[in-house]
DNA sequence: AATGAATGAGCTTTCATTCAT
DNA sequence: TATGAATGAAAGCTCATTCAT
């Protein structure tokens, strides 16, 4: 069917390294979506991938390591792109930035439900495993100050005296990632639009003059 | 006289059972807390408690139903007791009762780390255990739909026209979601108090007229 | 059949630890002395033990350590033993010692085929396993010196002026590792009596006063 | 003109055939000497010897035969040496034929770690395996009878009446294989001339008219 | 009601072997 | 001939659960 599979499905194809890597991180991304984190079986995985049972150690050594090159696989798309956002300077305005920033934060690439599950069911064991709060800390000094330093531009152009970047800045990821879990919990009653019409209004009261909350 | 309650000494048998629970499940928090839901195993939660192995197996049949009734544990008193400020009529003001609402989420009792760490824990494996995922949903229609009220109540009194019931809510709910994980996930950037006054901050933003944003 | 099994082979009993892991032990050797070093398995020692898998991890901890507790009840005891003849002093004379020695190391309880075959397993993973190593060498300085002294008592007893003690225990202790090991792989061509006479020889050719070539 | 010589280049192919094996009987033993038996895997031999991991295979059909191979590799070297000093004519008399025996013995060539390593790891599995032990019978019906003719040579050359060729020959062929086991295992203690000195001792008593035990 | 030795299914991992290239 | 990615049987280990005591 797809490009990966031949018409014999027994037929046994050496393809790059990488392929192979991304494809037993795409099985993995499904199977804890499907399964959770604890559900996660190198048989599972590899079945998934429609692969041999081995093959998964012979790329990655163990399942640890997989499953952390999967966290790192979703996560650091997500830092790149709106690293990119937050850094870029080819915005009209400060205002068209956040809204990209917005409209990133719930593009249906990021919401993508296998990644969101991947990011929540690693962070449910963050406490107790510093590899894995390590990765998962988005709000890392880079990312927040990036926001905050945003913020603090929109705050001096629109003369918000009240308000402080910090806090806000702090708010809009706390929001995000709430919104997020929600959506992913139970997305009937938090559909994607929905989260992002409550994040888009939680901007709209903090900078009313740069952007408005209805779309 | 139920059998609660007797002379003879040894119908305080019943009670020493519902002891033994609270036992078992205080050191299953503290295991999910220290080594994460996957880390949790029965020796270790019967060592932590300081009893026999066979003991859990004993009082909740199984380990899953072991960690169930830990979920439950730490989500009944929440919704409990978020509930009844909900429900309250005795509040001097509307203001009043959106104050108790912000102490009591941000209150040390609730944002305790072992139970953020068991809340958060079975939230990662919820998309994929409908029985956790049911348990989970704090924003059950009864808690969303009383905080919904509440606010259409405070929107009414204070003229806010422009200010949506039940997206406020939904906002005010994830908002908390997020600053819990990301006090969790990092109390040092995220301290419990710097948490509230982001949740303050929201809820002076949408209702000046009531919160404001210092305390 | 034994105290051990009861009529019901399914039954299962809890027995003391210490039984249980000679039991494991012992089980080791029959397997080590029928596949080898390379061909025990947990499945084949618990399966000969008559019990089941998970047990010898259990009183264990891994496959290493049970091999390693293998290793040293086998040396334990020829250490225990021979320890004991060589520093005896109720021998009637330094000759009478002497047989003893010999007659001991090549004893039936020694000499067994099972203890040989656990011997040399481990003596052929030795060179590349300190562990190993460390355990093996019965020459360690305790058991070589005592050997040499009393080698030395004989010579100066019976004025050997040519015979060099250090030499002569060196080359016992060899002999016997040599006849042990060729019992072993052919006991058919060199039974047990036969290796005792060639080790009598040895003596006798040594120390000509107090041992004889004949029995 | 066989096919192992031909002005045509392309015929040299038939040796890098005989090459590669011995490039992988060669890193073979280095592996047995470095890890064990048990620690010999495909992958280790041959990045030991620097070629592709199927290369054993396609040399050696199995790891078994690889393994078989580099055991008579050892085997029939020392084999065939020990047995063209034994069956020689050229020596000028019988003192000088053993002298030549218990040189060759303790050569450096001889007692090469590697070799010594490869030979006790097979005579530890020996016991277990038939194969293995057909080859590592070194005291196979032809060496122990030569060597029972040469002492017994010797013996009614010398008139040493009480002296039983055949049992000085077990005694040899023991002590030998003692002798290097020590060495191998503990080389500080027993170094390779302390080992010949021992062995010289053993037939300058045995025989006191031919050999000395001084050298 | 309580204990903890015993069980065995299920997991990760290793590695000889195969085979498309 | 040679390569090394791929395979999958077989191994060690973990741990929820059972049950004789």
């Amino acid at each position: 069917m797809t490009k990966n599979s031949n018409s014999d499905g027994k037929t046994r194809r050496a393809l790059p390294k990488e392929v192979r890597k991304e494809q037993l991180i795409r099985a993995t991304m499904k199977c804890i979506a499907r399964s959770g984190l604890s559900g996660v079986t190198m048989a599972r995985v590899t079945t998934e991938a429609g692969l041999s049972l081995g093959i998964a150690n012979l790329h990655f050594e163990s399942k640890e390591k997989l499953l952390l090159a999967t966290l790192q696989y979703v996560t650091a798309e997500y830092n790149r792109d709106q690293k990119s956002i937050l850094e870029s300077r080819d915005y009209p305005n400060l205002a068209a930035q956040i809204e990209a920033l917005l409209q990133f934060d719930f593009s249906a690439a990021v919401t993508e439900k296998n990644k969101m599950a991947v990011w929540f069911a690693f962070l449910g064991e963050a406490k107790s495993r510093p590899t894995y709060q390590r990765i998962c800390s988005r709000q890392d000094s880079t990312s927040e100050a990036l926001m905050t330093g945003l913020f603090q531009a929109v705050i001096e152009e629109g003369a918000y005296p009240d308000t402080n970047a910090e806090l806000t800045a702090a708010g809009y990821i706390a929001l995000v990632d709430g919104l997020w879990l929600n959506t992913l919990v139970a997305p009937r009653r938090l559909p994607r639009k929905k989260a992002r019409r409550v994040a888009r209004q939680y901007l709209a009261s903090a900078f009313p003059q740069h952007i408005s909350p209805e779309f």
